[in-house]
Order: structure tokens, then C-alpha cells, then sequence
DNA sequence: TATGAATGAGTTTTCATTCAT
DNA sequence: CATGAATGAAAACTCATTCAT
């Protein structure tokens, strides 16, 4: 009957060693050799379970992306009032010390770098951005007393959240010596507590 | 007698060069020999005038941040009003259209990306980040009632400005088609109105 | 299970094509691409195998050294009289012929010159010579009557017997046409015979 | 008219400063950029001077054996006694300090490498050596009574005594902090003179 | 599944030499 | 004579991928 397959384990572990590779190294940097070693993995059996280098990437892209949206996706169905979900939201990404891990934040600045030139890493980033946008939009919407999901200033409001949702993201991972401490989620939420006048 | 030295424009010839294929190609896919196509110049001679290619990445990047400081020094000596000094300010790296040089803001997300691995390029981006930050902070403490540029509500707000700001040219890079057009100055301008109470 | 190892013996392959390749062709002249194909292997497998070209090159010079220590500590440790240590000292490296292996000899000339501007490869190659030297004092100082090995007269000797035998070693390798046969090793007894009074 | 020509001073500003650069970094690392920096010329002027860069290392080789064959010359023509003229001779070489010129005494031991693997420098390595090797059988006949310039030990003696003098040169190239100070040519001629026996 | 050697294409870099000025 | 930019071939090195065991 052979050994039981523990192709799912060995797959996560060595998503889970690119990540920690590249959040130091970069993508190219992150050799399979390497990523073998940080993984305790020969190099070859790297191969056997993913047929390209690119489709380890894809495999961590696709990891941080349903964890976020697993996140959100809890959020949407819980019966919590809009602020508390606003809040929820927006500590979801920024969460505890502004960035629980930095080691996916550090990533995601690469991943960022890399969506430039490979249209399928792009097509993810973008999903998440996508589910992220239309969320805010819908909370937004439901404090902001008379405005529509739709409405240009829900819309702005929303797109400049992400925006700096995102941003902090990058300047914790590149400039965080020089940023101030936790400064990012309750920031965001203040401002949106007076833009939409409450 | 002797050649004339012209080293100083093939350089930025280079720099030029690195700047396009970079935004299309990131980093490590912006080969010398990539490079050298694109200047219409042999491959040896990229070498005569940079040692290595990271110093050309380099000079990119110490380009781009010279770029923009030029911009925020002229601000810095104006005359205007704090209020207009702000527009101004967000203006410069925001600007028309929410990026003037879409290839200048997909280079600097890859920039953003190698300066995790490369320490020299973070020393510059951060000292981009920092000049930014000080000079938010004293323009919004000047519009601040009361507000010193110390205090942590003035320090707070600066860093999520910039943070949007940083992530309004990530989201332009690599998800502009979601995003709602010119949203990034405005929005920022009328978030930080309405935070001062004014 | 997996592949065994034949690490250990490749590397040895690859050491000993250089060897050979270096004699001839001395260091800089040695490509990698030339010390494959006289090891009968891919190019890139020298990289595998060594990280750098100068590992090779500091895996042959450790190689040389160790092989002429090995001998010179089989010496110390004989039951030989002084007379017969001496002898078999001198032959041990100026040995039949003059030389018995003439790629080595012309490695080791080569590897002189390049311990100049190599520190690694200079240590090793001082290790050998201290060691001789050492030897070679307290050899002397036994068959000379009444002098110490501390003696200036012992050491100068000792020192200019290391001396002849390097440079006997160079001239077998650049000028061996004109020197006469096997004069090196006798010469070199003789005059230490008549230098300490027997 | 044009200006008078400087070329003969030039080429010899080239070859000393292929000596300098070689000393320290042998002669493939010598590259004709550092070779002109450190002439304090111009690149293109090294080969308007020198067809190619093996030329410069010809003219250094011929250079510097025509110094010490000048030398030995001198000593040919003197009405020295031949003890004298066979302390001059060793002196000629091994000098003061055991080498008044560190420099030329080091790009000669990379000369020696270099002269495995290119025939013309062999030459003229050779022919020093042959030079030498026939002044040293006369003087030491001279001085050994009964003995032929053609006897096996007047051979023999001239030929390790050269040897040991091409071994000082290495070793206080190589490995002169282990050396004894000025031990090379006093023991050299005792060395002589207690074989001929005086 | 797993190991680790092997391959070969591609990359950066060096540098002797040439050439325009 | 002199300068310094320009070229192109070769070098070391990297690394995703394949393959023998």
C-alpha cells in the first residue's frame, strides 16, 4: 500500500520557507537551494512537489491572500455593529504592533514588487485589493449616514483607507525605525470617524 | 586635446534606461545586456561607467529621491499660506492624474521591494521618508490649532499621509484598474481638513 | 536511501585536473572551462563542488603541503640516526630525478607566485616552510658537535638548505635544460657534511 | 619639427610601473587600467607605446636581466682576486638586506611562474640563469684547486649555489618573516668555501 | 517520496585592444 | 603623442531544472 502521502505537509513547509527566505532575500534572491535548506528539504524533492519556482511563489501569494480574506470573509457574516466590524477590518491587516508578522509583511512589499511583471501574481494582489475595496465600501457606507456604497466620497474614503493600509504595510517593513509606534489602525479609524462626521 | 568626456550623460543615459526596463521588468530581469539594448549602447561600456549594477540601481534610486527633494526644498522656501503648502506638498508626489510618470511609480515600488535586501538603497528611502515626514509635520502643525509639530496627533497623522501616500503609488503600479481615478490628493487633502477641524 | 555521496572523490578529480592544467598552463590560464574538460566534467559541476575557483586552488595547495608534511612527520618519528634523518629529509623532497613529479614541482613554483598577492594561499605555503625550517635545525644541530639548534650558525645553514631546495624545485621547473642531473640532493648533503666538520 | 620624442622614457615609466603593480599583484591582475593609474598615464597611451600588454612584461623581463647581466659583466672584466670577485658575484644578487628591491625581487618570483607557460620570457630567464651558471664555474675553478670548470662537483656547486640564491629570492618574497636576516650570501660563501676547501 | 549530484543556459564582470577626438 | 570612451570576447559564477540512485 506504500506510506501515506504527506504532500500537503511538505507543500506548506516549503511555502512556508520562501516566505521566511524572501522576506530577507527578495524573490530572485531565494534560490531553491536555499529555500531546500530553510525548508531542512533536499533540493530535489522541492521539485517534486512544486514543478516550477514560480508556482512556489503563486502556492505563498495564494496562502496570504485566503488568509486575509478568511478574515474578512468572518467578518462579513458576523452580526457585529458597522464600527466594531470597521474596527475589526481595519486591525484585521494592521492588527497588534501595526504588523503581527513581519515576515509576511516583508513579503508582501516583494510580492508588490513582483505583481509588476508577472500578470498571474498581479491577478491575486488585485483579488485581494478587489474583495478589500468593496468590504470598505460596505461598511463605510452603512456609518456614513445618507451616502451610498456607491457614492464618489465612499468610494475616495475607501480607496485612500486601502491606500494606507497599504502603505504602512510597506513603511513597516522598510522604514519602521522612523515610523511612530501602532500609529496605523487607530489613525485610520479616527480619520474616518470624522470624515464621515461622527 | 585628448576625447572629450561625456560620461556624465551616458550615465544618466543608463540611469534612464534602468528606470524603463525596471518598471516593466523589475530588478534582477533588468539584465545588463537589457539595459544596454535600451540605451543603444554595447553591454562593455555599461561597465566602464558603473563598477557594478547595483551602482547603477543606485544612482536610480539617489535620482528619484534627489527628484523629489528638490520639490519638497522649493516648498520648504515658498512664501504660500500652510494650507497651500500642503496642497502643494501632497501635490508634488501625488500630482496630476495621481502620477505624472507611471514609470517612475513602478520603479519605486520595486525600490521599495530591493530595499529589504539592500541596505544602501533603504538608507536612501528612508531618507526620503524622513525628510517627507518632518516637513508634514510642521505644515500640519501650522494648521493645527494648538497642535505642536511633537505632539502625538500631529505625529500620528503625518505618518498615515505619507503611508497613503506610498500606498496610493503601490496601488497605481499594480492595481490601478480597481482603483477610482484622482482619488489619492484630494482625498488626503480633505481627510486631513477635517481631522484639524477646520 | 537517496543518492550516496561521492563528493569526497570528485573534489580530489577536480584538484587534480587543476594540478595538472597548472603545471602547464599556471593558475589564471586554468578556466574553469579547461579544468573540466581535463577532469572529464561539466563545467558547471566544479561549481557545485567548489564554491569559488580559488577554493580549488587553496583545496591543491592544502593538498601539496599535507602530502610533504605527511612525509616530514613519518621522518620525526623514525628511529633513523641523524645522518640517515638528513638524507632521507632532503630526499624526501628533492627525491629522484631530482623530481618524481614534475607537475608538482611546476604547481608549486606557480603557487609561490601567487602567494604573493594570495594571504590564504601565502600561510599555508609559510606553514610548509616553518615546518621544514624547525626540522631542518634540529637535524642539524644533532649531527653538528656542540652547536644548539638556537645557534645563528644552525639556523643561517638550515635556512639556506630550505633555500637551495625551493630553488632547485623553481629551476627544475624553468630551467632544467641547463642544470645538471640529480646534482640537487647530494650537493646539498655534501655541503652539509663539510659545513659541520665530519 | 614637432616636439622631441619621449617615447624610450615613457616605455621605461610603463615597465616600472608593471614592476610596482606586479609585485603586489602578479601579472595577470596587472591589467593595463591599473598599469596606466599607477604610470599616471593615460590607457590608450600604454599601446600606442606597447603593441600588447605581453610586450610590457617582455621589456620589464629583459629589464631587469640586463641589470643583473650588466652587473655580472663588470665583475668579469675586473682584476679582482677570485675570492673577491666571487663575493661580489653572490653580493651582486642576494645584496644587502638580502635584497635592496623588494619589488623587483617579487616580480621576479612571478616572473619565474609566468616563464612556465610563455616561452619567450623562459629564454630569457634561461639565459640568466645560464650566465650566471657559467661565471659561477669559472670562479669557483679558480678557486678550488685542481678542479676543472668541468668537473661534476665544480657543476654541481655552481649549480646549487644558484639554486639557493633563486631560493632566497623566493622565500624573501614569500615567507621572509620566517627567514633569518641576512643569511643568504655570508652563508652562501662559507658554504663555498669550506667545500673547495679553505 | 527522498536524496544529492549533474547539467547548461544565463548573468555579471573583467579587460586587452581599438578608435574617435 | 595623448586622452578616455567604446568594443567584444572570455571569464567566474548562479541557479532552475533534471536525473540517477
Amino acid at each position: 500500500m506504500g506510506r501515506p502521502s504527506n504532500t500537503q505537509q511538505r507543500k506548506q513547509e516549503i511555502v512556508d520557507a520562501l516566505l521566511r527566505v524572501m522576506a530577507v532575500h527578495g524573490y530572485e534572491k531565494a534560490s531553491i537551494q536555499v529555500i531546500a535548506k530553510e525548508a531542512g528539504l533536499a533540493p530535489g524533492l522541492i521539485h517534486y512537489h512544486f514543478k516550477t519556482k514560480k508556482d512556489i511563489l503563486l502556492a505563498l501569494v495564494e496562502w496570504i491572500a485566503s488568509e486575509a480574506s478568511k478574515r474578512l470573509a468572518l467578518l462579513e457574516n458576523s452580526d457585529d455593529c458597522p464600527w466594531l466590524k470597521l474596527e475589526t477590518f481595519v486591525n484585521a491587516r494592521l492588527a497588534t504592533g501595526d504588523s503581527e508578522m513581519p515576515e509576511v509583511v516583508a513579503a508582501w512589499v516583494v510580492i508588490a514588487g513582483e505583481s509588476i511583471r508577472q500578470p498571474e501574481i498581479k491577478e491575486i494582489y488585485q483579488g485581494l485589493i478587489d474583495q478589500q475595496l468593496k468590504m470598505l465600501k460596505g461598511l463605510i457606507a452603512e456609518v456614513w449616514n445618507g451616502k451610498s456604497s456607491k457614492s464618489k466620497e465612499v468610494i475616495d474614503l475607501s480607496a485612500i483607507v486601502i491606500a494606507a493600509m497599504e502603505g504602512a504595510f510597506q513603511l513597516s517593513a522598510t522604514a519602521s525605525e522612523m515610523m511612530p509606534k501602532n500609529y496605523a489602525a487607530n489613525t485610520v479609524l479616527e480619520l474616518i470617524k470624522v470624515r464621515v462626521g461622527n
